[in-house]
DNA sequence: CGCCGTTTTGAGTGCGCTCAATGTTCGTGG
DNA sequence: CCACGAACATTGAGCGCACTCAAAACGGCG
């Protein structure tokens, strides 16, 4: 059924949208020349469509391809052997998902969209093909998988050092700027994941989570009901993150 | 100094050592085709030595290359701005370092030889170069790369979910097979690095560190006298390392 | 309305941190 | 060759942050 969908999309004028696509400045024709985004229209299969909760792709299946998101946004985690969930990472329209898994046949995680979410889809064999012809393309994904490597690092050195404030804190203001960059508003947005990812990704536990965002709350730095959040200070928040290297800087 | 080494080595026959090096197998060669290895050759800067505590790169200064490491052993950190250190690698024979750095035009963190250290140079625009005519290179570039960020999801996993003694089983375990893919022994080896790294790198304080190792000591899993470690009972500490996924499932 | 999943709030406990002191290893110079 | 100091490692005592367990409040949906 995905692929009768995907077939009549791939002959439609819907096709040749990378060009008007609004996420084009933060996806992979960001460093494209104009006349060579045909060729990654011609590998990209565009508009597939996810409901809430439903996996984009599943740990441990053959690995065919990456995903952008369009819109919408995705959970990735990785199950452990006891049946643990890890949260990986969470990603927003612009974002490229399954570059953890090219290093092997499986999918190294599961991703799953935590809204309506729509993705556009590209064949892993294709899209090196087309790197290994379009340079500039070639080296933005190694600028992606870089980013990426160095965003796990940055999780890695908040999980190990950082009280449970600074890692809300700064993933609030890491929302707040991946909105920002969408021109939406980075004040005023809604969570698109639950409590208890918030928590699995950070390493803390659910009530810790929401303990801490009562308390924000409290001090005025935020307001937050259910998933809208509002950031009243963001300043404060920044102290926050920074709280623990004051202190170790002292 | 170090140019006129590079490039006295660079005419010598060491020159073309890649074909007889012992980690070929570990390190880029191991993707390419004999006739295609003279090409990658042709751009590393080979045998490149570096003393205990001296600097391979520096975080924020130019990033011009990756370094594959040949002998002796790396550390690789991260140093905030308020001057707190995080490290977020070892790396030993064989593997690459330099990949986080790929998305900016600095390098993205601080690599320091454990001990004595000779390390293999790519001058990363050569690189690039070459993985655009050598799509199995590049396949590989990918692979190395992906693996990174798997790493780095698991030391994440590691950081926010185990117990002390859970991360440090899983640091021996994996410097164990790391040693044994070198044909070295998995069971009787010398850390290069010191309790402070260890400490740092699993998100744990110095005195959790040796607590643990004495524990280990005394449960008879493992002998260790200052660096030298002797894994006594490796089905014990990969027992440790699951324990947490056995709680949870049950 | 009543149910179920999610979120919040409360009370008590424990793991790993901090602070402090002692022990060990190693390099350096007397 | 040994004495000394600096860096590294170990051990102990006490404390605090975040976890666990438990229960209540909320919100969405049939």
């Amino acid at each position: 059924m995905a692929q009768a969908i995907r077939l009549r999309q791939a002959s439609s004028p819907l096709k040749a949208s990378c060009h008007q696509c609004s996420l084009s400045n933060l996806c992979l024709p960001l460093a494209i020349e104009e006349n060579d985004l045909d060729s990654l229209e011609d590998i990209v299969q565009q508009g597939r469509i996810f409901n809430r909760g439903e996996h984009i792709f599943d740990q441990s299946t053959p690995f065919r391809s990456c995903f952008a998101v369009r819109s919408g946004s995705v959970k990735t985690s990785i199950i452990t052997e006891g049946g643990e969930e890890q949260v990986t990472g969470f990603f927003m329209p612009g974002e490229l998902i399954g570059l953890d898994s090219m290093s092997s046949d499986s999918y190294a995680c599961t991703a799953k969209a935590l809204e309506r979410t729509s993705v556009c889809e590209f064949p892993v064999e294709k899209l090196e093909e087309l790197t290994g012809k379009l340079p500039d393309l070639q080296h933005h994904m190694y600028h992606l998988m870089s980013q990426e490597i160095q965003n796990s690092h940055q999780l890695a050195m908040l999980l190990s050092k950082n009280t449970a404030e600074e890692r809300i804190a700064a993933l609030l203001l890491s929302l707040s700027s991946r909105f920002q960059r969408r021109r939406m508003s980075g004040t005023n947005f809604s969570l698109p994941m639950a409590r208890n990812d918030i928590a699995n990704f950070l390493g803390l536990a659910v009530e810790t989570v929401s303990r801490v965002f009562t308390r924000f709350q409290n001090q005025g730095i935020i307001k937050a009901r259910g998933r809208e959040v509002e950031l009243l200070d963001v300043e404060a928040l920044q102290m926050v993150t920074r709280e623990f290297s004051r202190q170790g800087s002292q």
